[in-house]
DNA sequence: TATTGTTATACTCTATAACTATA
DNA sequence: TATAGTTATAGAGTATAACAATA
């Protein structure tokens, strides 16, 4: 794991490592104009999901899972017996996709699928005991990214945003 | 190119195409609980930078241009004689990723790649006279798809998030 | 006829590592 | 020693098409 600095996510917990690590010189960069881009919605929406992601992966780098395993897990376990299809359609993941994701998923001993009672064609997803034991841990920890989020952004805007974009997709 | 559905960017350009298309009966779905992710403000912000990359890649697909492609031609517009380096760091792109992304942009005949007065290890990036026109039409067909945005968003929120995001990254 | 799960392909993007030529 | 541009690789993710089994 290498080190990353100014933009991406500190792996630092709280506040200001400042005379801490004794931090490397960076090479100045001269501020540059964005642009247009400044008035484009999407570039900022792209660079704060790219830090979600970062940080994310890095808070759960313990249990080696990304943003779409950990939605997938959440929603078969608030959906047991759900089908490979609806799972997709909720989450827009391609059913193509989610093969291989569920395999990998499986593979690891954490979901399960079964035969549907009343559709011969799909399956009825559901977490094994395992499944769920490790994604209560999971939570925990995801909830932890989620206060770097706050931390970062602000509580209040924070919520603000939540609010805004939940009723979205 | 195929037809999508509900919840990807509507491929109509406003209101409510009801009775037009007499649209296909899709199959009903259940409705399903998020679990927890629905107190994840990144599974909401990843939901949105989709629903914008796909939306824009469509509006803009007479110019077969991609929300990447874009940013790089709109800063070297606003900072020409920068080096690649610089651009990388401002964007937040790979410095190996932006290489290929060059390639392409100057292989359209869009961007060059001038030797730096002051550093032979560098580039000065500029657009070519082609660029800077296209970049001109590009920016409208833009514009019209930061009014998609506003438009599914409400003007209001848009600005709200534009406002909250602009000093994140 | 349409849907479910699946396989396959092409392309974009992230993350790394390494190399060369310069500084 | 460090930086600039480059090449290469592995893996995630999107988009798309096709197929067999089943509805």
């Amino acid at each position: 794991m290498a080190e990353r600095q100014l933009p991406g996510p500190s792996a630092s917990e709280s506040g200001a490592p400042q005379a801490a690590g004794r931090a490397r010189a960076r090479k100045q960069r001269p501020v540059l104009d964005l642009g247009v881009l400044d008035g484009h919605l999407g570039y900022f929406v792209r660079r704060l999901q790219v830090w979600i992601f970062q940080d994310f992966v890095r808070t759960l780098s313990a249990f080696d899972i990304r943003p779409a395993q950990f939605s997938v897990l959440v929603v078969i376990e608030a959906n047991p017996g759900l089908s490979q299809a609806d799972l997709a359609e909720t989450l827009g993941i391609e059913r193509a996709r989610l093969v291989r994701l569920l395999d990998g998923l499986e593979r690891r001993g954490l979901t399960r699928r079964r035969p549907s009672p009343t559709d011969r064609r799909s399956h009825a997803l559901t977490l094994t005991d395992t499944g769920v034991a490790t994604l209560k841990r999971i939570k925990s920890q995801a909830a932890e990214h989620e206060a770097h989020l706050a931390n970062r952004l602000g509580a209040d805007k924070r919520d603000v945003l939540l609010k805004a974009l939940r009723n979205f997709a």
